[in-house]
DNA sequence: TTATCACATCAAATATTTTTGATTTACTGT
DNA sequence: ACAGTAAATCAAAAATATTTGATGTGATAA
């Protein structure tokens, strides 16, 4: 089922981490020298998480793709950065899901 | 984080159906000859999940170990048996807990 | 076009989880 | 005490997940 790829998505502390920078809006893209912050938009890219979480490049990729593959984090490509936002429906769904199958 | 934890223990098919079953009050312990339905409890016992989902005695008892440790699921010997059952404040509380991290 | 930047992908190494089968512990009834 | 049952534990094997470093891809800007 989809809250069980949902659950092993949360199990890492990384990737909660990251979920919960980008339901709070936490953002401010990007503090690296050559990321300019555009200012138009809400999500976080990967070379902020990068910096934020002090992690490699294609370690943060790794994480980003298994959140975005559960469907609770979506990517969207602007020029060369991509930047990722919380799909908040879906987490939403995950959780009245959740509290369905454990009789809540 | 306790959550990651959890996390982890409902991320496995296996242990996400038992605690279904758990808090479900799906319980009719133990259809095995030689154990008798006592008529006194809400909870599963080892045997019974054994059998439910045809699994190896030490396949169950390894599961059951990972979710008590996360407090999801309680246990109570009753002579050579030993019962499980969900702990529904504790479950109240995780998801709570998920609400507030993702901001819902 | 060329150089550079941001990110993706890949294969190898490492770490973690899960399964299995054997053995041990503990309780029950004789 | 003995035999039998339920479950815990253990070590080895198998399966999965994660990290790393190198290389590839596509966009940007000179």
């Amino acid at each position: 089922m989809d809250n069980i790829k949902i659950a092993q998505a949360l199990s890492d502390p990384i990737r909660y981490k990251i979920l919960m920078m980008l339901t709070r809006g936490e953002s401010a893209c990007c503090p690296v020298s050559t990321c300019i912050d555009l200012n138009d938009h809400m999500g976080l890219c990967n070379c902020e998480i990068m910096y934020e979480l002090d992690m490699s490049q294609s370690r943060v990729s790794y994480h980003m793709k298994e959140l975005v593959e559960t469907g609770l984090v979506n990517e969207e490509p602007r020029g060369k950065w991509k930047y990722y936002f919380a799909n908040h429906s879906k987490i939403s769904d995950f959780i009245e899901q959740l509290k369905k199958d454990l009789n809540l």
